[in-house]
Parts: C-alpha cells; structure tokens; sequence
DNA sequence: TTGACATAGTTTGACATCAAACTAAGTAGC
DNA sequence: GCTACTTAGTTTGATGTCAAACTATGTCAA
C-alpha cells in the first residue's frame, strides 16, 4: 500500500524519513511484482518462481524449512507454494532419508524448462526498464539497500 | 518474495541489476510490512491504516475510485478493505449527492483516533531504526526511488 | 429518445501471506 | 526408557491483492 506520515520532515533521519521509504519501497514493490507476474508463463506466480530459481542456482535438494528460512517466510507459506509447484510437476517433494520429519524438494525436468523460460521472459520484460534509473543510480542504489534488508533481517521480531 | 537471477553482472544496468533490485525491494518490503503490522493498535492492518492516514492528511470526502487510483490498487481490492474500516467504524460510505454510481468515505471521530494512536505507535516502532541506515544514505536514497517509482507508475500495462 | 460506450462499485476465484493451533518425529535430561 | 522440549511440516482463518465478470448509472452521439 502507500502513502506518508511525513510531511515537512528536514535532513536526518526521523521516523517519518523511514516511513516514507517503505512507503515507495511498497509501491514499488507492488506495481513490478504486478507487472513482474505478467509477463511469466506456464502461469508461474513470483512465489513460484522464486522457489525455482532459488533451485536452479543454489541447488535443489533443500528441506522446506530451510528454503522458507532463505525466503524469509513461513513454514506455512512455503507449503502453500510447494504444492502448487508439485502439482504442477515442476518439484517432487521426497522423504529426507536421515530425518523422518523432513522433506527433500527436488526439481524436475519440466521444472528446469520452466524457470528456463521465464528466465527469458523476465530477461525480455526488464530490458525496456534500462530508462527507468540511469545506472550510476542503480548502482548506488543497490548496496544501501543491502545493508538495510541484512539490518532489517537481522532485528526483526522473529529472531 | 526474493532470491535473485544476477549473478556476476558489470556495472551497468541489465536486466538482471533490475531483478536484483526489485529482489532487495522485494525483502526489505516484507520485513518492514510485517514488523509496521505487529504495532498497529485496534487490529488495524497496514492498508487499512494507509486509508486512515491518507483520509486525515490529505482529507476524507473522497469517492473510493479516487483512493483506488491514489493507492494504486484496483477498486475491488479497495472495496474490500473499506468494509472492513466501515465494519470497525472507522469510516462511514455515504451516496455522492450528485453521481449516483459514487460513493464518499467520510472519517468518523473513531477513526480519527484510530489513526492518531497508530501513527503514535509506527513513530515509536520506528524510532529504533535510526540505526539501520545512516542519514546520508537514507537522503541518497528517496530521490532515487521516488524517480523509479514515478517511472513504474507511468509505464505500467494498466495505462 | 435511444443505443453504444464509459465509469463506479461489487463479487468471485486464485494466490501469497501471516499467526496460531496442530501432528509427527527427533533430542535431552533424568 | 520416560518426560519435556524442540523442530518439521500442515492446516485453518483472516487479510490483501489481482483479474475478470457483473450491475447500476452516467454520457454522448445520431
């Protein structure tokens, strides 16, 4: 959602300062995911295929509480999501063979294919964005907000 | 959501420094979402309270279709949660005296306190995250965001 | 006036998300 | 070996969100 507290706020940083971040950071984060999801096919979502990608690049074979630790969402959530993607046929969810209350999520063929494709579809849909930021600003960007999602990490309730 | 398709990308702006800054974006909006909605008194949620907030600061006396727009949300989404400030008492939805298609949100006394009390609390959630970003970088980075979401809003698929 | 189109608001269905309650299984301490 | 605690995963209920279909009302042109 959006909007601001801040008002007149002056050059340091006050809490009004931080509410208005997050107020663009959530419009943000709402109009690309909506325009994100558009254009991926198969009718993968972003929660979908984030859980691919995460697979494809870092390895599949992770028990579902850690890649709900890597999401930073709940065990709930993320069950949710793994059963859309089985039965979708693109991840098996196999019995850990060391502990009997895990799980194993594996990617399947059609799996790899999918997140291929959208791989590319993304790739096509970002490319017009180049006039949205001059990259000097992207770059800028980029570490701050690192080191505020590592701090928010960090010191949220959960932890 | 979150995870990232860069990996070793130079300095300038590919599509995938966009994926992994809508990633970063991504994170930062579900940690800062979920830890403003655990301080929000009197059950509020973070787009209910939005709605109060942008009622008081900008004033209420606004059709729903008007807020849809400000907020960037279609209006189903807006019906949806100005039922449940009118079931809280929050707001009050009365005819437009002169387009019978419209609606006006008007504030009640109730909601006017709801919103002072939540506002007192996100100042005070707030006030412990003057460490997460220096100033400086806070300052560097509203303009850049406020250019990027301008940016999204007008070129987006809806308009 | 009437028919075509546009706009306001609602409803439905799908999905992601959280918190909280729940089951099953592993781990310690005694 | 038991009991208590912890951890993995699931389920439920509430909320926000979108897209799409729908109703009601307004506008405009012929």
């Amino acid at each position: 959602m959006s909007d601001e507290i801040a008002q007149d706020a002056a050059a340091d940083a006050t809490p009004a300062h931080f509410f208005e971040l997050f107020n663009e950071i959530g419009i943000i984060n709402q109009l690309a995911t909506t325009e994100f999801s558009r254009v991926l096919p198969h009718g993968l979502t972003n929660a979908q295929f984030s859980i691919l990608n995460h697979c494809v690049r870092l390895g599949d074979n992770k028990t579902p509480a850690r890649l709900a630790a890597a999401f930073q969402i709940t065990r709930g959530t993320l069950t949710s999501t793994l059963q859309r993607l089985e039965a979708k046929g693109f991840i098996e969810l196999v019995p850990d063979a060391h502990d009997g209350r895990s799980k194993r999520v594996l990617l399947t063929e059609s799996g790899r294919q999918a997140r291929a494709d959208a791989v590319e579809a993304a790739v096509t849909g970002l490319a017009h964005m180049q006039a949205a930021l001059r990259p000097k600003d992207l770059a800028t960007l980029l570490p701050i907000l690192k080191a505020l999602r590592l701090w928010l990490d960090n010191n949220r309730s959960g932890s």
